[in-house]
DNA sequence: TCAAGATTGATGCAGCTGCATTTAGTGCGC
DNA sequence: GCGCACTAAATGCAGCTGCATCAATCTTGA
């Protein structure tokens, strides 16, 4: 064991470190600035606004938002203390529950997905052409050691991050 | 204003996210289990060590790790506290202070170039040929708003994350 | 020379994260 | 039916981060 990465593979871990940290930090603040709630929150609204009936485990959600499950908990306190989703009883586990969003965070979602889809073009899709997002998309595949995920609806609303 | 991103541009910001944050997790993971301290640490003993004395400046260790100041004092506090540096008095400027790396951080950065550089081979370098880990690299950079960093020692040692 | 402003670094506070543990409930095998 | 291992979710604690602010010192310009 210990064989050296090539300097191409070390330098493509460096930018991809320093890359993201900076596009995220620009999305972020362009967010924080229209003074919307974090990118996480938005993840959870999509990923409750797409379930069934609006509703979800837990543990689905955490599956979506590859999260740890302290982390989902304590987020779902945070929707539910904002008003934006509800706890329900489930009725078939009841070690369990159903996350339900909620009418304002529908429309919380659908704002913040307006100001969230200006920060990814004016950071991403401003600077690369159509073309050479689909390359680097292919790239970065294939670094997800088996990118999994489902998807994807060109559906009229968001992208997940994290 | 609010132009939609193309689904290429969006599904590149997808992958930005989901990748980086997978892969470092990843590596992160493999230097903990290893028993070190976390990439941060690494990253200030690299630009300590390639500082011409070993020693900089506060302020000079924080362009260089792209982090804020507040975050750099308290690192610094770290790597006081572990021995691994040593603050020095700045005489041209009693504001200031040195920073210097001890023998026995110089160590440390070797120890942990040695597991990290395994780790990102193993999770990056063992993926991608050195030709596709070029072209990311290119790609990467045209979203670094202008990735001014300086760089790059051939050399042996290592590679600065965030 | 001296006050105004900029720069260096530290710190109190609140919020978030990870880790380990706890509480509660399920379901399997005997 | 009962015990035991497993899963769902919450929580106490410690550490880290961001924000705002502070104290000390330096620089500039009238």
């Amino acid at each position: 064991m210990k064989r050296k990465p090539s300097t191409e593979a070390t330098a493509a871990w460096i930018r991809l470190m320093r890359v993201q940290s900076r596009v995220l930090d620009a999305v972020e603040q362009d967010l924080k600035k229209a003074g919307f709630p974090p990118l996480a929150w938005y993840d959870a609204l999509l990923a409750l606004s797409r379930a069934p009936s609006g509703e979800m485990r837990p543990v689905e959600l955490e599956k979506h938002m590859l999260i740890p499950q302290y982390s989902t908990s304590r987020l779902i306190d945070r929707l539910v203390d904002e008003g934006l989703a509800a706890r329900r009883e489930c009725k078939i586990d009841k070690r369990g529950q159903f996350v339900e969003i909620t009418e304002a965070g529908r429309e919380l979602h659908r704002k913040m997905w307006s100001a969230y889809s200006a920060a990814i073009e004016k950071h991403v899709g401003s600077k690369l052409s159509d073309a050479d997002a689909a390359r680097l998309c292919g790239l970065l595949d294939r670094l997800g050691c088996s990118c999994d995920e489902l998807q994807s609806p060109a559906e009229r609303d968001g992208a997940p991050a994290r």
